[in-house]
DNA sequence: CGTAATTTTGACGCGCGTCAAAGCTTGTGG
DNA sequence: CCACAAGCTTTGACGCGCGTCAAAATTACG
């Protein structure tokens, strides 16, 4: 099914890659054309999913990983009473499904936000073309490192700061991420709701809407529905990484 | 320096793989004896560290995997105020250093909380015998993704909950990795101070004592220094999974 | 344009951090 | 083997941050 004879030049493959999310797979390190041409090959194109639409359920088997084109998706996980747990937001350019390689189930649910395009790259197949291609397998690595990191990071994060704290965090999260696609990093559309952010935060609703206020009335942001804008990044990334955070380190020796 | 002739059967290779924590590499899949020898090669052992000394630091080169045989490690962060926060402990047969592949430095500090030793897998060296050996590259991925699991377990674990239902994850989880390993899962000894542990927990080591001694009042643990029992583990499964924890989650469409 | 879902606001209470000081270990040197 | 520090761990008192409940205001959507 994949024996078609194609003509390729480079830049059309690094733009294509790069058009459905494949470039972080490409662009660690350096894949030839043909390469880039087989990794393409396995990449499947799935009609977009409708908002609140599931792209995969916990607990089925694991089949691919995916590629977020346009649009946004979270994964949640259920509590025992049934209650949805928010463990991710995922945007554009993000892949998401490389926490089920172990167990070979997904151990978590992934459910689009808005209408979302994304690209399925089936495992076998990857896991093949990695033996293959050496470039390709320390790409692999390297974004499962990423992804051990940036949960690492989310962790401290959230789990050890006040609210506002964990606000800024977000917020200054979602503007790099954007801003790594080439969107404005200080004016954007938050794919979520308030409800899911505070939940993602482990935060009541209330708090958040109140944060949102507070942080209006000091000119930190603006926020109208879900357009937000970053009115002080500075003062963000200080409320964000440190200053007044003297937590409970000081009982620690040396 | 690798090419002196050798003699191995497969069971004693199992068992020193096992020994020095390689099990989690070749237990997944099946690796024959020959491709098992190759990674042993590649295994280095080093002099015991002392309580307090560091595998590694913040920001050094990456140059290896670690994986722990005996002991216990901490790994650390520094936070802008120059506060250490504890973002894992390590026990025997667990590995760690997998955050770093991605940008090519230790994200955090590896510091010995007893007397411990480890095994160095060079990564380079086991990059390219994952190229050789499929086996090994699907383990390899496999523990990653285990490890973005773990984390993510955690994430939640530790964010969004009460102080009693942090402490009895923490204890279920220490329980089940000394269980894993052939210890027994109702009493063992932690190998961090209270201080360590509530630090990782994001508490105050006081809200840890009077956690202590409310658990032991409830009859679900008893502790005397390091040394824990766990009296009731149903009534900490209860308290870590679930039940009475309808937090924040109510607000949110179907 | 009306109904449901979301967001906001206010009042109130509890959990847990903070400060301070009193036991307990642990290790070191006489 | 004991004495004396220097950590740890525990205990109590107190206050603030944030969750909870309830209801109004706003927005989204058919």
């Amino acid at each position: 099914m994949a024996a078609k004879q194609r003509v390729v030049n480079l830049s059309t493959i690094r733009q294509a890659c790069s058009e459905c999310s494949l470039f972080q797979l490409c662009l660690p390190v350096t894949l030839d054309a043909e390469d880039v041409e087989q990794l393409e090959d396995i990449v499947q194109r799935r009609r977009p999913l409708r908002r609140g639409e599931y792209l995969y359920r916990a607990e089925d088997p694991f089949r691919a990983i995916y590629a977020v084109r346009a649009g946004a998706i979270k994964t949640t996980v259920l509590s025992i009473n049934g209650e949805e747990q928010i463990t991710g937001f995922h945007l554009p350019g993000e892949i998401l499904g490389l926490d089920a390689i172990n167990s070979g189930r997904h151990p978590c649910s992934a459910q689009a936000l808005e209408t979302t395009s994304v690209c399925e790259i089936p495992f076998d197949n990857l896991e093949y073309l990695a033996t293959k291609i050496p470039g390709l397998q320390q790409s692999l690595l390297r974004i499962m490192s990423k992804e051990i990191f940036k949960d690492h990071e989310l962790l401290y994060a959230v789990a050890k700061r006040s609210a506002d704290e964990r606000l800024a965090i977000v917020l200054l999260s979602f503007s790099n991420r954007f801003g790594r696609r080439g969107l404005s990093r200080t004016r954007f559309r938050l794919p979520m709701s308030r409800a899911e952010l505070s939940n993602y935060l482990g935060l009541a609703p209330e708090t958040m809407s109140r944060l949102f206020r507070r942080f209006q009335e000091q000119g930190l942001i603006t926020a109208s529905g879900k357009e937000i804008a970053l009115q002080d990044i500075g003062a963000l990334r200080d409320l964000a990484y440190g200053y007044g955070c003297e937590a409970n380190q000081r009982h620690l020796r040396s």
